[in-house]
RNA sequence: GGCCCUAUCGUCUAGCCUGGCCCAGGACACCGCCCUCUCAAGGCGGAGACACGGGUUCAAAUCCCGUUAGGGCUACCA
């Protein structure tokens, strides 16, 4: 029991889990799995302002995609503020703490003042020297008040980071914090604290913006006469920018690639490896393959950039080596987004689908993707890509070609891609012309794009009536086309023969 | 402003601790070629970095100092 690692997550419900979050969650996850210990959830909602009940469902939510799941937990530190103030009267008993009953507005001045002057400065609450009966008295005239800890004057600090290294703060540098607020309830410095020590965490794991608040953590620790967890302080990730990952940024939480298409597993390996590297040369791990490789010495110290990029890229992969299978509910919520998913798909026409994931696996990077290359095989409401059209169908004189295409499908027996190559190239032999415009123009009438798989692949699973009938909506289009043609130069002749 | 951290291709990084094997390796992205009905995938090839300046040393990406740049903290937010 003593020696069991012991590893937390604590979230505050101020907004969505994004990327920074899910990666800290995942280090401790991979490390907790690493070291057979357990992986802690505690959710830090003292801020009653800006939490929210619906960001911490969020956050549970993304947690499970992700497939961070917690051995202890979620423990809510708002169930337990009793908990924060038996130690506030612990320190304050001990005379390590103060009741501080400074405006914040006074403070804030001075804290003002002091910078506008290039002063070093630090707060010193000067309600440290007041006497027991005065602050009985102002405690029994209910002046609002906080208490505040005693920051020794002179001395450093040195936190040990598993990361980082050691970091040495002096004293004078920090000042006399609030461990309680004036509505009593504990600051972070103090539930955090506090939490730690009793849910026996061994390694504090988060990210660096909370390395320079660790020596007051530490001083508390030491005025309890508390056993030091280990610290490991995560580098931070920064947007495409370098910038702090913010708002600005557009869509960084875990949600927002869930609705796109990504899938969980490469999130959690793109992550994984921002801040962290096996060592060698790999680059696709499962997450049973990166706890049994993951540790501590070789996360970096350095800040990475998010790379949209790479994580679509190693994503593509994910897509590529699934199993048909194993896409078929994330590619069915796609769909039905869509409104073009049929029950059929998952019964009789099952082989169907899974052929159609087949067919698009190589190609699409995100589940989004593989989705809207599909629809077409659904519906037959998709728009013709005007790059397409520009090349491949206006100008080309297709209506016969495409026009005989269609009624020779009619004889292709049996259904089959050699079939159909031969009946192509047969078709567009006859009206001497290049096969290749026949083919895109095929390819345009059956996905509307320029570019799909191969086209005899697609007509074979697109089958004889979809095909016909795409290929009669094009006819149509043809001829709406020759017609608005045939005007034109009508109108021409007319206007140069006046 | 003060304090703290960081600094290798555009990006993620290996190498740095324990100097020589590094005129710096891999991956994404980019470019070219092959394959080909298109697009991907795949194969082959290319371009691309030790922030800058000092020092230590026979030798520095690796150690030290400084500068610059970026990030963090500096709240009764976490």
């Amino acid at each position: 029991m003593s020696d069991e690692v012991r590893v937390r997550f604590a979230p505050s419900p101020t907004g969505e889990l994004h990327v920074g979050g899910a990666r800290t969650a995942l280090y401790n996850w991979l490390y907790a799995k690493h070291k057979g210990g357990k992986f802690i959830l505690r959710v830090e909602d003292t801020d009653e302002k800006r939490s929210t009940e619906e960001n911490l469902e969020t956050i549970l939510r993304s947690m499970k995609w992700l497939g961070l799941d917690w051995d202890e937990g979620p423990v809510l530190q708002s169930d337990r503020l009793d908990l924060y103030n038996d130690y506030v009267s612990l320190l304050m008993s001990s005379g390590k703490a103060y009741y501080c009953f400074a405006a914040q507005e006074d403070i804030e001045e001075q804290r003002k003042e002091a910078l506008e002057a290039d002063e070093n400065w630090v707060y010193r609450g000067a309600d440290r020297e007041l006497s027991a009966d005065e602050v009985r008295a102002k405690l029994d005239a209910e002046e609002p008040h906080t208490v505040r800890f005693k920051v020794p004057a002179e001395g450093t600090i040195t936190v040990n980071d598993l990361v980082q290294g050691e970091v040495t703060f002096e004293c004078e540098h920090i000042e006399d914090f609030v461990l309680q607020r004036s509505d009593e309830k504990p600051t972070y410095h103090l539930s955090n604290v506090v939490d730690d020590i009793e849910m026996g965490i061994t390694i504090v794991m988060r990210g660096a913006d909370h390395l320079s608040n660790t020596p007051k953590q530490l001083l508390v620790y030491e005025a309890l006469n508390a056993k030091l967890p280990e610290f490991a302080h995560l580098p931070l990730i920064l947007g495409e920018d370098g910038k702090r990952l913010s708002k600005r940024h557009g869509a960084t939480s875990v949600e927002h690639f869930r609705d796109k298409g990504y899938l969980p597993g490469a999130v959690i390996n793109y992550l994984a490896l921002l801040g962290w590297n096996p060592g060698d040369e790999r680059e696709v791990f499962t997450a049973n393959e990166l706890s049994s490789e993951f540790t501590l010495e070789r996360v970096n110290q350095s800040n990475p950039k998010f790379d949209l990029e790479k994580l679509s890229w190693l994503n593509g992969e994910y897509i590529k080596e699934v199993p048909a299978g194993e896409l078929r509910p994330a590619v069915r919520e796609a769909l039905q987004v869509r409104g073009c998913w049929d029950e059929e798909l998952d019964m009789e026409r099952r082989d169907f689908f899974f052929a159609l994931i087949e067919l698009w696996q190589s190609r699409a990077r995100t589940i989004n993707e593989l989705a809207d290359n599909i629809a077409p095989f659904q519906t037959e409401a998709f728009a013709y890509e005007p790059a397409g059209l520009k090349e491949h169908v206006h100008g080309k004189d297709l209506l016969g070609l495409v026009e005989a295409f269609r009624e020779a499908l009619l004889q292709v027996d049996p259904w089959g891609q050699e079939e159909l190559e031969a009946t192509l190239r047969e078709v567009a032999g006859g009206l001497d012309r290049e096969a290749g415009d026949l083919i895109h123009a095929t390819r345009i009438a059956l996905v509307g794009k320029k570019s799909s798989p191969g086209i005899f692949e697609v007509l074979d699973l697109m089958g004889r009536d979809k095909s016909r009938s795409r290929l009669d909506r094009m006819i149509r289009y043809l001829r709406k086309l020759d017609t608005a043609k045939a005007k034109r130069l009508e109108q021409i002749a007319n206007a140069t023969g006046r």
